[in-house]
DNA sequence: GCCAACGTTGGC
DNA sequence: GCCAACGTTGGC
């Protein structure tokens, strides 16, 4: 992470941009599986068409002396737009992968402990990342052409926070979340979860 | 197109 | 502060 404090609001990588890949809502391309793995591989689902009214769920990270869930619930609507992630991982999830109505957990990153701390909604899906464009912003990316945006951001709504916070620790430790995709792939901003693994971190976290 | 160097996340 | 994991860059 960045300095906590230069950083922008949000958990983002700032590398720079990948090659011209991006035409706004496509699907991914069919090659370069090297640049774009997980659209390719183990977490292609996440992408595949739904059945009516399907809901999925992804896991956002965020430092909590950068942007916490208290912040979250204090801004205006509960609401922000989840800017300045830099990696196309993590873009793809949101560009492609989120529709609106979805839920996500709200994740404290590089925090004593490190863990979820609350469930946010989707509430408005991918459209460009404006902070790319903007040169005194610290994620300023001057690749990114308004024209064929590369990053991508969607707005996300406090929901309800955890009566008790699942913790890293814990998740490591737990049998039935040794899969999760937040364990297995560290460093990504956003990753998906899966239903089962949502049912079962609600439950710890004794909400729903 | 290969691959070494480099940068970043984020746990520890 | 260290470093594992891994994406990106750029020389060739």
């Amino acid at each position: 992470m960045p300095a906590k404090k230069t950083a922008p609001k949000k958990a983002a990588a700032k590398n720079a941009a990948p090659k011209k890949a991006a035409a706004k809502n496509a699907a991914p391309a069919k090659k370069a599986p090297k640049s774009m793995p997980y659209e390719q591989g183990a977490w292609a689902h996440v992408f595949a068409p739904r059945a009516p009214g399907e809901r999925r769920y992804w896991l956002i990270k965020s430092e909590p002396d950068v942007f916490s869930f208290d912040d979250l619930q204090r801004a205006p609507r509960q609401t922000t737009c989840w800017d300045s992630v830099r990696n196309s991982s993590a873009r793809n999830f949101m560009r492609d992968g989120m529709k609106q109505g979805d839920l996500a957990f709200y994740y404290h990153s590089n925090a004593e402990p490190s863990g979820i701390v609350g469930i946010c909604e989707i509430v408005r899906e991918g459209y460009p990342d404006h902070t790319a464009w903007d040169p005194s912003h610290d994620y300023f990316d001057a690749k990114s052409d308004p024209d064929m945006p590369t990053w991508f951001m969607v707005d996300v709504k406090a929901v309800q926070p955890f009566r008790t916070m699942v913790t890293l620790p814990h998740i490591k430790a737990d049998p039935a979340l040794a899969e999760m995709a937040l364990v297995k792939v560290g460093r990504l901003s956003v990753v998906p979860v899966t239903a089962e693994e949502w049912a079962h971190v609600c439950a710890l976290g004794g909400v729903g």
